[in-house]
DNA sequence: GATGAATGAGGGTTCATTCAT
DNA sequence: TATGAATGAACCCTCATTCAT
């Protein structure tokens, strides 16, 4: 059931796994605590689900990447997705923050295959500087870097609505932040 | 007793307000649970102290900054700092992170400050901009993104250093992480 | 469905009408607990009827013992046929000791029944006490006790392989054990 | 809590572990569930701490045996020992029994030390044949016979007092049965 | 006749908190 | 000030049973 994934990203990502409830998980997806768990067989593996679901989406979000790419082209595009999606789905990328937080116990075999593909990224990353393309820079640091300031909008949603003064109910310029983080990236690696 | 609130905001970081047992403070704190609610009033009340308390680091950590200063000099150290503060003691920006995650429902009227501060900033950053000192720049979003790269290498600590190679028992190279995030804003920055 | 009354005294043997599961008693049968509901009205009702059955499985037992059999035949007959009933189906006599340990609420019509046949056992008892066959004993408490000596070696089966080092695997030596009783009782009624 | 593990034995003589409700050994205990939970860690650990206390009760029952009694002297006393315990806490044995119905899976270490006492128990039967003083018997099987002999009055209670006319207001005549019992393994064993 | 979905009641256990001393 | 005992609410989950098809 589709909706109760949902109901539990939301949850989990606002509550922690100690802290969420199937109650509320339940009520959440509209249905009946007993009938949440006819469907799951507990709330660690409801979490740990949706933790691989949520992986998955963001492998899905960057599929398409070609590798003979120039920086900008690159960068431009990935920045953009990851960001409108932070902030048409918050949840997720929340929930994932807070696995992070508590240590991600339940990640670290995904880290494993995540190292060799920041590893490929960071020799890409080695040979634009080697052509000129972008200055000199450490190539992990820059993919945290990037990861904090797309990832950002999607964890202070609230706080960045309230200080721009957007209220609840009109939506954010999306494309005006995509361009500010673009910006600030793309001057950043101006070699 | 401060003992107490360091293990409340460990516990608080790591589970959030929903997910922290008393029990658990408790014992991070070396008391016992009776002892532990010989001192509070509740959960939700350490909870409160425990932001304001956070809040305060933050305050301290800048409050020496001189208006007078030029962009460069003021954001290397802002970053430096903020930084150092990070790696030392992620704790105390897990816990501010997860309180955020969850709407940030007991900071409301922080923010409420906080925005006239954001606010001054603002104008600060566009004065920077009017001289010439820096580009363009939308100055609310500058603020989310250093506030961003700034606070990322708290929560995603354990992953950093499992990118990194480096393992629990060394330090990180807090000093390289401050160099390659202000060399990014700087040149970001630059007119 | 013959299965079904066979799995379920299985598990009640070994957990009780409480302790027993219709999800374990359907498994024992291979089928689904939605399938068994569809056989059966109810757990209690699927008790009451494999109670009845093992009162028959006993009752079929003896139902060829011939009034005027000398003691000897008699006793070696009952307690051969029983001893290796107990080895061959301990799951049967688990079930109906685990009904009378609860107070044998479900029996108690039963013993109005087996009262009679009980009563008119130890008038023959008794007539073979007043014809010089055996000793003199209290009727009731002899067949109590020949009960006991057979029963015991269902209900303690695993305890009885571990201490004669036989393993499961191995066949007990069931008329060593129908010799040894049937000895004990024939020399204790020697008169 | 001594008046808990009475009650937990009284449930779980009953009832079985699974069966048991720690709600109903609170009731029987006096108490409300959630202080039961507060003197207890589980009802599993409670199930085995109560098992392990029986078998400290048999042990104790039975410590002061004398190594050169006389085969008589020595049955006599065991048998009356163990069939007034019997009668007096008939629970005690019913929930040995039920944990032996069930597999015994909690008793195999206890198995493993009863052994060595059992094989020492057949040895004196063994020169007590050897010296002629009863008749050559399986020792291991005489044990059981005994043993089966003993708590079957434990187990069978409601159904001996039926049987006998003996209204649960009476107390039933526990030398009367001490006597039989004795009279037929005495009798069984006359070389 | 047969089966996946659903459900109210209750299971054991933990929780934050209060009481009694 | 300090602490073992106690407690009502809530927790996650399983149960026997019924529903809908």
């Amino acid at each position: 059931m589709e909706k109760i994934r949902q109901a539990a990203i939301e949850e989990f990502a606002e509550n922690g796994l100690r802290g969420a409830s199937t109650q509320a998980i339940a009520r959440r997806a509209g249905i009946s605590k007993t009938k949440l768990h006819y469907y799951i067989a507990s709330k660690e593996e409801l979490y740990q689900e949706a933790l691989t679901h949520i992986i998955g989406i963001w492998a899905e979000l960057f599929n398409d990447v070609v590798d003979d790419e120039d920086p900008q082209s690159f960068l431009r595009r990935y920045i953009a997705r990851k960001i409108r999606h932070s902030l048409e789905h918050p949840e997720v990328a929340r929930m994932f923050t807070n696995e992070v937080m508590r240590g991600a116990p339940m990640m670290r075999e995904y880290w494993d295959t995540s190292r060799h593909a920041t590893q490929k990224a960071s020799e890409r990353i080695e040979s634009w500087v080697a052509d000129g393309l972008i200055r000199p820079v450490d190539p992990f640091l820059l993919q945290f870097n990037i990861w904090a300031l797309t990832q950002h909008y999607a964890l202070h949603l609230p706080e960045v609505r309230f200080m721009l003064g957007v209220d609840e109910g009109q939506p954010l310029d999306a494309e005006h932040i995509i361009d500010e983080v673009t910006a600030l990236v793309f001057h950043g690696l101006r070699p």
